[in-house]
DNA sequence: CACAATTAAATTGTTCACAATTTAATTGTG
DNA sequence: CACAATTAAATTGTGAACAATTTAATTGTG
């Protein structure tokens, strides 16, 4: 019988509540060790992969503008944005309208890299085994989500 | 026209792929922002609200079932664990039966606890501004993808 | 113009993730 | 029983994430 103090009620919620925000945090990780094998014959993390995917569809952006895409500070961009640049992919420069900004540029290398990467999607598609529709359905409500979350 | 070194193709896919993998990934990181200020006020971070909410589940198991059920290894759990451990929220006590094994049990205050976890479930769907049978139904989407992605 | 407020990156310090390795205990096989 | 193989945690080293702070440049207001 249920009294006040009970907790099977909240037992139940803290079950349901694992399951959204646990599902995500679990399937990413799965995710990013699915692309490990193939990105590491590129040469890249997932998250550097990120930063390569906004670049090879704009180059020469600020690490502001690559955060706002990517929803990542400069705590975060600065170093790895060294290690890409260390890596002869890109280079960073200080804008000379607005010394305070720093702008992202392709190497050769890096744009070269892009080819390479050609391959990368199909791959993690099928690695996936899921139906391409599904995928792109499931794509969509997670952006929704992201966009109630981010307000 | 269209050429055999014509990337646009591979640039749609590349954009298209983008999309699933880092959808999970920033929703995810998203999610744990937005953790953040309520878990504070436990003294949790959210993979060690992750590691209680199993403990809450079930006391007294070992190192490598707390792995299985979140899909983490010893390298980040050991840490993570003597982080609890010092806040007196869990001990750990290798197990008499097998000496290889390090058992996980929840101390007075880490019991404690879980009265107070038990209002942020209710915080989070609210937050999401989502109504719960989609967060159901896409949570269930996410798991049926962690269970292909893992085999 | 002066100077406070704002903005953009970088830095510092803490906490994950995880591959690879190490240490120690247990199990299986001859 | 001996001892190689396996298993469980811990350790080491690298690369994220991010809050909080710092540094430096720009903008806005009096």
């Amino acid at each position: 019988m249920s009294t006040s103090n009970d907790l099977n009620s909240s037992d139940a919620s803290l079950l349901l509540d694992n399951q959204l925000c646990f599902a995500l945090y679990s399937t990413s990780l799965a995710m990013t060790k699915l692309y490990k094998p193939l990105l590491a014959e590129l040469g890249l993390t997932y998250p550097q992969y990120l930063v390569m995917l906004v670049l090879w569809e704009q180059d020469d952006v600020s690490v502001s503008a690559l955060g706002e895409r990517l929803f990542l500070d400069s705590g975060t961009l600065t170093p790895l944005l060294k290690r890409l640049e260390a890596a002869d992919l890109l280079v960073r420069n200080r804008s000379a309208q607005d010394e305070r900004r720093v702008q992202i540029s392709l190497t050769a290398s890096g744009n070269a890299l892009k080819t390479l990467a050609a391959k990368v999607p199909a791959c993690m598609v099928k690695a996936s085994h899921c139906p391409v529709p599904e995928l792109m359905a499931l794509t969509h409500s997670i952006q929704a989500l992201r966009q109630q979350i981010n307000n």
